[in-house]
DNA sequence: CTTGTCTATGCAACTCGTTGCATAGCAGGA
DNA sequence: TCCTGCTATGCAACGAGTTGCATAGACAAG
């Protein structure tokens, strides 16, 4: 499992508590990773036993305290061993492409707003991605020199945007699709 | 989950036993959505209790008997109703994304090879998909005429091929930052 | 005749991931 | 004051998915 490694990547790039890894997930990590707080709570726990991360009791005023994380030695040669080790190409999961398929058996045509609102969510994925990309790698605000790790996290987030792009288009694919079957079916 | 809905549909577009279930999900299932053999027998043993398909006995010369499934009323309007109710649209887990940002902590051009593994794997499933394609849909052995549910294998089809097209050219990319960031790191 | 391979089904144990729930401090508004 | 909402952490139970192992008939190769 790579939960663990997606943690202390995150860790790496900046120390954290377990509720700001949560909102992380939410955010950029989970361009390409999701998980939720109780997850991230529990493999954090096990991790601290590990001995991959230290914990610092932070406390805050008008919110309640904190423990930041932070990658140890043990934690950081645990990454470099698997990022040295070959991983499956992974295989995709798409209960859409399900849905289409069975679609056959039932009403294509019922089929075309469940495909549309699938459509509307990458649509605004992918503005969101491309407005991080402005934000932080290619508008005026963003840094003139790049260092390895932007330069590999613009890699990512192009991967994300290409993503999107290629999806958008197969579901416009989709309904074109669907639109013409429709007229046969009455 | 869905695991139950795909073997509904494969089992509508064909009956057949738990074995040839799980040979459809190493193919053309398997394109997005993958299953091993005791998950599929697990998940059928309770589909037949629930009703959701009925089973055969079908004696077999040359190797064991096998149990026929077949989509039962229950099962139908089963699918039926799933493919009526909205699905959260997927989130990616990218094992490799993670790598490649963990990369920038370690060494980036030990993952060169890995990168090149990947997309080659990603090479070869995207000529096994246009051979598919080639064979079912658009070669001069397929059928002059797509009924409704081969129109939709197509474009699910295409949307497989579409995002390895993306993948390759992507892997690319990040081939080209991997080798941009070498020549700094000496 | 033994070994390996393919078809065919299944159990048991485990890990991973999700869902529901609980707690608790603090802030702001009705 | 009470309610809502945000930060912050966590338990318990369940469901999904993986891995290892077991069985058994038939066939082909050595």
């Amino acid at each position: 499992m790579a939960l663990e490694h997606a943690i202390l990547v995150s860790l790496l790039e900046k120390p954290g508590s377990g509720y700001e890894l949560a909102r992380r997930f939410e955010r950029s990590i989970g361009y390409f990773w999701t998980a939720t707080h109780q997850q991230i709570y529990r493999v954090l726990k096990r991790m601290e036993t590990d001995g991959w991360v230290d914990v610092r009791e932070v406390p805050q005023q008008g919110r309640p305290d904190k423990k930041e994380y932070s990658v140890a030695v043990l934690g950081r040669s645990a990454l470099s061993s698997w990022l040295h080790e070959p991983i499956e190409p992974e295989s995709v999961r798409h209960d859409l492409a399900v849905k289409i398929r069975g679609a056959a058996f039932d009403d294509p045509a019922a089929l075309i707003h469940e495909v549309e609102r699938h459509h509307q969510v990458h649509t605004d994925r992918l503005a969101h991605y491309l407005a991080g990309e402005r934000r932080d790698f290619t508008g005026p605000e963003a840094p003139a020199a790049l260092d390895a790790g932007q330069q590999l996290q613009h890699a990512v987030l192009r991967g994300g945007i290409a993503y999107e792009r290629m999806t958008i288009t197969w579901l416009e694919d989709v309904l074109d699709t669907l639109h013409a079957l429709k007229p046969e079916r009455t």
